[in-house]
RNA sequence: GGCCCGUUGGUCAAGCGGUUAAGACAUCGCCCUUUCACGGCGGAAUCAUGGGUUCGAUUCCCGUACGGGUCACCA
């Protein structure tokens, strides 16, 4: 049996959606469940779309995500070039092979006469498709034409009748009236191939075994395997694979500023999340877990769970998925990621963030929420009174004035060198003891007066200890007057 | 419009003729708790529809509806 080998065949267009990342995916899974090659092939033909730099987007994206090519444009490889730009010259022989086995004609028809023909097939309501004008053009008028130098394309000759059934590994056999196929054109008036035949032709030299790609593509694959066929060539494994909607009836689409890689890392989701989310979509594991590396990818991945059906891009899913991946780092890991996020709202150098990180990483599900959940750190917020309110709690504002006034002279007390949260923990334990109240009558407007916050990372002994007993007893001194005040 | 493909809770989905129709996210309730989270426990919620086939259909067949894809000298 032959090694397997697939290949990733993505357009440089200036970003990786991420339809195509996971496309991406599966073909390096498939290739290394079973010892096989990936390879990244860049199909660049389309000059009109061309984007500086996108090739770049390709391999730093794939490089981040972890999806190791074996041959590529940038390393090489024995079935080279890797871009197909660069592969130009050797489509047109293969045009002319088919031509002499008569599965393929020169077609001289230029372009006026065809947009007519379209015109009157859309008006009278019949599928637009080629005419077979050319098809049967006798030797000798092709030889004048050719000779006078009449522009001409190549176009592939599609049996008139009867049926071509293709195998998709996962929609299995699909059958189409040859009638339907249109005799596609496979090499352009300048020469250059069609996606379509380029495809073909470069799959079967690069020695592919798998063609794993978008559904988009499930309507053209008899006409491959028809050249396929042609050509005498192995037919690959097809495996199709449904898009990714942002809902029910649209596709995912650039746009929607989540349908592209960098876009999900921007707002803050971790790259591990989104590679483990996007293989979920439209993907189901054996087993009850969802959670995978990529290296358990290679091994629990298997092409009978995947989909018909497309799958709808859930946001909230991939936030769960990225909260579990955020609280699986070690506290340091959290900090080196949570970092920059934190020093946008904290610019005090006085605090330790490593404790931070840690009062926040089983708070974060996305890194972008954590400036946010920091930002008292360096200032008290214009906070309301309504804060102090809890039932739960047993609070209002009369009893936190009251529980302030109490607990602030037992901070004063405790030594600036002890200032921590086991000494703040047991000085106020032994008041709440003495007074013989509820826990949170004391601790929860100690919290509110000192973070100014409803919710905060952690309670008022981190915060205290954080911030420091010069900033705990200034800001409670500031809460008590606000309070008396009211 | 022709052709092709699909349709299980709000979402991802398991299922592959007989099940109390998994699990996850979201949601609701409870517990834990110095707030919020985290964690734990529990609840509600699904087979598009009409016909067959069968002792028995979510599962097989046909129709219908709905959705997607495709019909380029784009990829």
């Amino acid at each position: 049996m032959n090694k397997v080998r697939t290949r990733f065949a993505p357009s440089p267009t200036g970003y990786m959606h991420i339809g195509n990342l996971r496309t991406a995916l599966f073909t390096y899974l498939i290739a290394k469940q079973n010892g096989g090659d990936f390879i990244l092939r860049i199909e660049d033909t389309d000059q009109e779309r061309y984007v500086e730099g996108a090739i770049d987007v390709i391999y730093k994206t794939l490089k981040d995500v972890g999806l190791v090519w074996d041959e590529g444009p940038d390393i090489g490889g024995p079935v080279g070039p890797y871009i197909q730009s660069q592969r130009m010259g050797m489509f047109k022989q293969y045009a002319e092979k088919l031509v002499e086995m008569g599965k393929a004609y020169y077609c001289f028809c230029d372009k006026d006469r065809l947009t007519e023909l379209k015109a009157v097939q859309e008006a009278s309501g019949i599928a637009p498709m080629y005419d077979r004008h050319c098809r049967n053009l006798s030797k000798e008028e092709i030889a004048e034409k050719l000779a006078a130098g009449v522009p001409y394309v190549i176009r592939q000759k599609v049996p008139l009748d009867g049926t071509t059934t293709f195998h998709d590994e996962i929609y299995g056999d699909i059958t189409v009236e040859n009638s339907t196929l249109d005799d596609q054109i496979l090499l352009k008036t300048d020469g250059m191939p069609t996606y379509n035949f380029a495809n073909v032709v470069d799959d079967h030299l690069m020695g592919i075994t798998h063609v794993v790609r978008g559904n988009e593509y499930l309507a053209s694959a008899p006409k491959y395997n028809l050249l396929y066929e042609a050509f005498g060539w192995e037919i690959p494994k097809y495996i199709h694979v449904e898009h990714i909607m942002k809902d029910k009836q649209h596709k995912l689409s650039k746009r929607d500023g989540d349908a592209s890689y960098q876009d999900l890392i921007d707002k803050g989701y971790l790259k591990e999340a989104v590679l483990n989310y996007i293989a979920l979509l439209g993907w189901a594991p054996k087993g009850e877990r969802e959670i995978f590396s990529l290296q358990e990818l290679v091994k629990e991945f298997d092409i009978h769970g995947l989909s018909k059906s497309p799958a709808i891009f859930d946001p909230l899913k991939l936030r769960a998925i990225n909260g579990e991946y955020i609280r699986k780092l070690t506290p340091e890991e959290f900090l080196s990621h949570a970092e920059p996020y934190i020093r946008q709202s904290v610019k005090r150098t006085d605090v330790n963030l490593l404790e931070i990180a840690k009062l926040l990483q089983a708070r974060t599900e996305v890194l972008t929420e954590i400036p946010e959940q920091v930002d008292f750190f360096d200032e008290m917020p214009d906070y309301d009174l309504s804060l102090y309110v809890n039932k739960k709690m047993k609070t209002d504002e009369a009893v936190s004035l009251e529980s302030l006034k109490a607990v602030k002279p037992v901070l004063e007390a405790i030594e600036d060198a002890d200032w921590n949260v086991n000494s703040i923990h047991d000085a106020a334990f032994k008041l709440i003891e003495q007074l013989g109240v509820k826990n949170g009558v004391i601790l929860f407007p100690l919290r509110v007066a000192i973070s100014g916050k409803q919710f905060t990372p952690g309670g008022a002994f981190e915060i205290a200890a954080l911030i420091g007993k010069k900033d705990t007893l200034s800001r409670l001194d500031r809460s008590i007057e606000k309070l008396e005040n009211r």
